[in-house]
DNA sequence: CACTCCTGCTTAAACGTTAGAGCAAACGGG
DNA sequence: CCCGTTTGCTCTAACGTTTAAGCAGGAGTG
């Protein structure tokens, strides 16, 4: 058959640079009639398909360019069997200054892994902890994103398991070391937790010290809080402690504080799980009319990019979330790829970060 | 023709809750045989349509809740033309802890609008200013969403004025005076900057005031310096002014600070054009031994969530992020939805922040 | 010169969805 | 009892893509 030369008029001559009506989308059609081969060959010359000879490729992609072709993702989606996209779960949004942070942090991580491999990122928001059916098992099983990378689930979360059960393409951040079959990226929380109590203890000599934990039903805080005892212990000096329990918010830190410096007069310093929790310390600690670190040291952890701000400077331990975004970008990829990531479950180590809140460096 | 009861032993009985292979999808044909009808009359049993009869919707609803269908998105998209997703573009992710807050403000305040129109949501980077075709360009045409949200474009940039020009349903964070036809959710910074200059000049009588602007070729930095300017003149007062240029960097506040006590060693006031070069400020007046707010009256602009952090707290005018993302997803639906935005150029008011880097507080 | 093989394309099918057209049966009115 | 209307579904086509299969013509081989 002749090919047809094009529908009624949709182009008057060869003038460069005219696209159609604004609009219609330009498709892998338009690209063929233009050129005058069929829509197939436009896809395989843009594939750069063996079987297509070179002046071809070069006209089709010739006239790709002029027209403005972008191939359309549903199309290829469908085709496909899978999106070219992932997504990143972020539970309900209603966390502070802090916790934005550590979101930003881990998708730029995410990002930048995903731009290279020219994935396009979408960002989920898990509704309320228990919505019914996941916002992620939606957004998996409508095939709008081939993975997901589920930021900070509570350690019993049933979705959380039944996903891991599911086998379904999904990278958890955080260590789950109930769900062995479970792809995770975590954070090597006991170990952070243990080098900055031993500083407090060995470095700074302050052994009557106070540990502000989150919730005792996600693992960080359990984590954060075993450190901190194997610091105690390992320090090698008799050492007084006591435990306080926020829930990560600063205004939960503050009371913390205000718990502990009631109870335990003679503290020298607070570790609190997070910065938050840390900050709220400081304001009761400055309220009652002492001096930081003078009077009591404060440690948080987490350093996602304030501690640096406060005055004094907030001694914490740093949580690489860039790098975790990245890693767990990576690991859904090979979850993807077919090739099961090596080890499932990947801690990526802390960095202890000295500032002025725990007392003048050692020389 | 007989409905063919379902393909060869797919599913042994009734038995309920026993999902399909696990890699396959369940789609609208597996519900279709369970059910025992055509897969378009459960597309539109599913969709409600008053031409299917109650008993087989009945029928239809229970087969795709126990099958646990979802509808595939590509599907849904290619057939409709247009995904059921926006795009929020944010520029090179090079920024700090000041800019990522920015964004995760926004975001929750565009997630929010879009979670309640059931659309998703994709982040999409800009790799570089003028990286050929822009990210957005390309997620726009390949309909991977159906609009976007610009976050952050420069005044001049080629690709904000060929969008607005080529209609594409693309809303722009920011003001834009010289595109009238674009969309864009501003801020007033004229008045929020005017309100500050007036607080410093009339309430604690600062009438010798250095302001740090940022770059002069985005609007931002253009409107909150106008204001300044306006602030100044409107006060009634007789005023000495100095100006200084950074580039919204802390670094960058650092070192216009220290070019205005230099240059200009009386100054009572200075007032950044953010936050984070308010706390570049900050610094260097200390490094110098002088006090804030009692030697040097400081102020930034921003507030998105830790100029309250620093010690003293910093006055600051709030910028509604995450009511600017709320407002321009409703003004992209908006456009999507063929109804052209009432003012196609909103601008959402500031908020005055006082804290202690003022001064005290006029009682 | 007949044959095989290669080259370079075309045709067709499929992915999952929706919607308009079509059609059989039931139902009501004359 | 027959015809028109309504009801409730089925059939079909289309969205844009990729790819397997098919096919015409030319080149090379016997």
């Amino acid at each position: 058959m002749v090919p047809l030369a094009a529908a009624p008029s949709r182009r008057s001559g060869a003038g460069p640079a005219a696209p159609r009506a604004p609009g219609r989308a330009v498709t892998l059609r338009d690209v063929a009639a233009e050129v005058g081969i069929s829509q197939s060959a436009v896809s395989m010359a843009l594939a750069d398909h063996p079987r297509i000879g070179q002046p071809t490729k070069d006209a089709v992609r010739a006239a790709a360019a002029r027209l403005g072709y972008v191939p359309n993702s549903a199309g290829r989606a469908l085709r496909a069997g899978r999106s070219s996209s992932i997504a990143v779960v972020v539970p309900n949004t209603g966390q502070h200054v802090f916790g934005h942070l550590y979101f930003m942090h881990l998708l730029v991580g995410v990002t930048a892994e995903a731009n290279a491999r020219d994935v396009a990122l979408m960002v989920s928001t898990n509704p309320d902890e228990s919505h019914g059916v996941a916002a992620y098992e939606r957004v998996l099983r409508s095939r709008a994103a081939s993975g997901a990378i589920v930021a900070s689930a509570s350690i019993n979360d049933p979705n959380v398991k039944r996903m891991a059960e599911a086998a379904l393409p999904v990278v958890l951040i955080g260590r789950f070391p109930h769900l062995p079959q479970a792809v995770s990226v975590g954070v090597d929380d006991v170990a952070g937790a243990e080098q900055i109590t031993r500083h407090l203890v060995e470095e700074h000599g302050l052994t009557r010290i106070a540990h502000i934990s989150g919730p005792l039903d996600h693992q960080q805080p359990v984590d954060r809080y075993e450190g901190f005892r194997a610091g105690l212990a390992r320090s090698g000096r008799a050492c007084t402690h006591s435990l306080a329990i926020g829930d990560f918010s600063e205004e939960s830190g503050r009371a913390a504080a205000r718990q502990i410096l009631d109870s335990m007069t003679d503290v020298q310093a607070i570790f609190a799980a997070n910065d938050e929790m840390a900050y709220g310390a400081l304001l009761e600690i400055r309220a009652r009319g002492l001096r930081v670190p003078e009077d009591v040291a404060l440690a948080g952890y987490d350093d996602f990019g304030v501690s640096r701000l406060t005055t004094p400077g907030l001694t914490t331990v740093h949580v690489p979330a860039e790098d975790m975004g990245r890693l767990a970008a990576a690991q859904l990829f090979r979850l993807l790829d077919g090739t099961a990531p090596e080890p499932a479950q990947s801690v990526v180590p802390t960095r202890l970060v000295l500032r002025e809140s725990c007392g003048p460096h050692a020389g």
